[in-house]
RNA sequence: UGGGCUAUGGCCAAGCGGUUAAGGCAUCGGACUCUGAAUCCGAGACCGAGAGUUCGAAUCUCUCUAGCCCUGCCA
């Protein structure tokens, strides 16, 4: 898998041959405040699959220069995100390790008089700042001495104030048409203790101010962003260049990837954890990572998905549908395929002699004859899906069991209802049939054919198992509605069924494909006592 | 006249002055089928609108329209 072609590759593909730089470093940059989802495997992938596809490295930057916000404990979570998709970072960084440096380059900018202490409250502040149509006016503390804001900046440092009482803002214009270049706010006070410099420091940088030396720091080539960030590209590359950095980094922005039906927002993902409304960051409807992997999907299925969907300026919502194609095409030769009765309705066949079982042979996938066989178990008591059955063929199309009809059950003989027996309300309990002996699978009949071919279990040999199936958690999805009326009240359901014994050994994490009903994966609360399986989707179908 | 960005089939997305305008998803036909799966064939756009430059434009220019982002001491 290779990224196509896309405006970032060609840039880095005309800096390449044009020597503008010698060779391409991007940065993956979290926030440590978050689980990372679907939206952030683009980000991911394509700094990854660039920087590599040209020989070049990724490093892994935890952004944490504001303190209130962040948290170590996510520090591990992306990590872990990270290597399951399978990169390896040249280097694991923290905005953090930066802050002496950047309290040099801070210097700097006082010393050149492009920077000054600012006491404005934040009210004032804004006032101050002007609105998209109106210019706004110069701050009273703009012309303080060098020496003044030295000596400020410093006490700043010290601790001498408190929390808001000062900034540190850069000296550019109060009446720029971009609203980030009316003297932004470079440094703030916070008297808080951070997870890594503990209580070092009492100033805090801002984002634009820290991101572009970061990455001038670590020498990165591309910096890639998402859209929002374009307006600030000015402001990064006044950084770079008013600190006079070594190395000269460049910003560039792509569109974020959103998903039909998936709402990937960090405020509604914490939400939904915090109101319980699912059971945590990796339950398998979250669009998190971590919640992808429980449900099943692969990574070489998100990668084939983000590349498949390109990369361009536009923040692009895709079908979910690309997702679930892009596992299908993963695992259809890759799992084994096997018999999985979702919804039991029992099955007896007149004509087979009672106690006994025999064991058919049957391919694990044959597509992929490499997968080997396994037995599949025919007896007197079988289960079949439920929804395999109708009293009467509605139509020519009808390609499953109804009365007086005869199919194939999969690797096994043809049977005929017979008769149906139903209880005191009325509901279908028991169908009675006959097999053929003469159908058996692989020995070649062809004397008629049947009504199609429906899957199976053997009643005594199969085991019990629990099926999760999900649907999207939101519907509704435009809708600026409570988080709670969009919740989708179908999102999960349990059914209680069998799969056939070959599988009962089966361990979290193992994919298969239950013939007509789906790929699943074995869930991490599954064990021999209580199978459990996660549909990870549907198969195709043309069925109308 | 605040600034910035975007506009290619239903959804993504290649294309960078001369192409029959790639490809994927979805959709609709048809073949095949011991999964209504897979597989295999086949089907759709004149490129937001208008004007202009040019022998020639999705690709260049202008105007217009629509959408998104920006007034955190968040990132």
């Amino acid at each position: 898998m290779e990224i196509e072609s896309n405006f970032i590759k060609t840039i880095m593909e005309e800096d390449l041959a044009s020597g503008k730089v010698e060779e391409i470093v991007t940065r993956f940059p979290p926030e440590p405040n978050a689980y990372l989802h679907i939206g952030h495997a683009r980000a991911i992938i394509t700094n990854f699959e660039l920087a590599k596809q040209f020989g070049g490295r990724t490093n892994l930057r935890f952004d944490d220069t504001n303190p209130v916000k962040e948290d170590s404990s996510f520090v591990e979570a992306i990590k872990e995100d990270i290597q399951w998709l399978g990169y390896e970072p040249a280097n694991i960084f923290f905005g953090s390790d930066y802050f002496e440096i950047t309290y040099d380059y801070a210097i700097k900018l006082i010393k050149k008089n492009l920077a000054y202490v600012c006491d404005l409250s934040q009210e004032e502040m804004r006032d101050y700042r002007g609105t998209l149509t109106e210019p706004g006016k110069d701050s009273p503390y703009r012309n303080r001495t060098v020496e003044e804001n030295l000596q400020l900046f410093e006490e700043m440092k010290a601790g001498k104030f408190g929390d808001g009482e000062k900034t540190l803002r850069a000296k550019i214009d109060m009446s720029h048409p971009n609203m980030n270049m009316r003297d932004p706010v470079l440094y703030r006070i916070i008297h808080i203790y951070h997870h890594n410099t503990g209580d070092k420091w009492c100033i805090y940088p801002m984002y634009d101010f820290a991101h572009p030396l970061q990455d001038a720091i670590e020498g990165v080539t591309h910096s890639l962003c998402s859209l929002e960030y374009d307006d600030h590209r000015i402001l990064y590359d006044w950084v770079v260049e008013k600190c006079e950095t070594p190395h000269v980094p460049h910003q560039y922005e792509f569109g974020r990837l959103n998903i039909t039906n998936t709402i990937m927002s960090k405020r509604y993902l914490k939400q939904l954890v915090d109101k319980n409304l699912v059971r945590g960051y990796d339950d398998p409807r979250m669009p998190t990572l971590t919640g992808l992997r429980r449900r099943g999907y692969t990574k070489d299925a998100i990668k084939d998905f983000v590349l498949g969907t390109g990369l361009s300026r536009i923040n692009s919502t895709v079908s979910s549908e690309m997702l679930e194609n892009s596992v299908r095409n993963d695992l259809n030769y890759k799992v084994k395929r096997v018999n999985a009765v979702l919804e039991p309705l029992k099955v007896v066949i007149t004509n087979y002699p009672e106690d006994q079982v025999e064991w058919l042979d049957a391919p694990y996938n044959k597509d992929n004859e490499a997968m080997g066989n396994r037995k599949v178990a025919f007896g007197r008591n079988l289960f079949i899906e439920r929804e395999d059955f109708v009293e009467e063929k509605p139509n020519k199309k009808w390609k499953r069991l109804a009365l007086g009809i005869e199919v194939r059950l999969m690797y096994a003989y043809f049977i005929t209802c017979n008769e149906v027996k139903y209880d005191d309300f009325g509901n279908i309990v028991e169908l009675q049939c006959t097999y053929d002996p003469k159908t058996k699978s692989g020995s070649g009949f062809d004397e008629r054919k049947p009504n199609g071919t429906i899957h199976f279990v053997e009643a005594t040999t199969s085991k019990r198992a629990t099926f999760n199936l999900f649907e999207p958690l939101m519907i509704d999805s435009d809708s600026k509605r409570d988080l709670e009326d969009r919740l989708n009240p179908n999102s999960w359901s349990e059914l209680e069924g069998f799969v056939e014994k070959a599988i009962e050994d089966t361990h979290p994490l193992e994919r298969f494909q239950f013939i007509r009903k789906g790929y699943f994966s074995t869930d991490y609360d599954s064990s021999s006592e209580g199978l459990v399986f996660n549909r990870i989707c549907e198969l195709k179908s043309s069925f109308k």
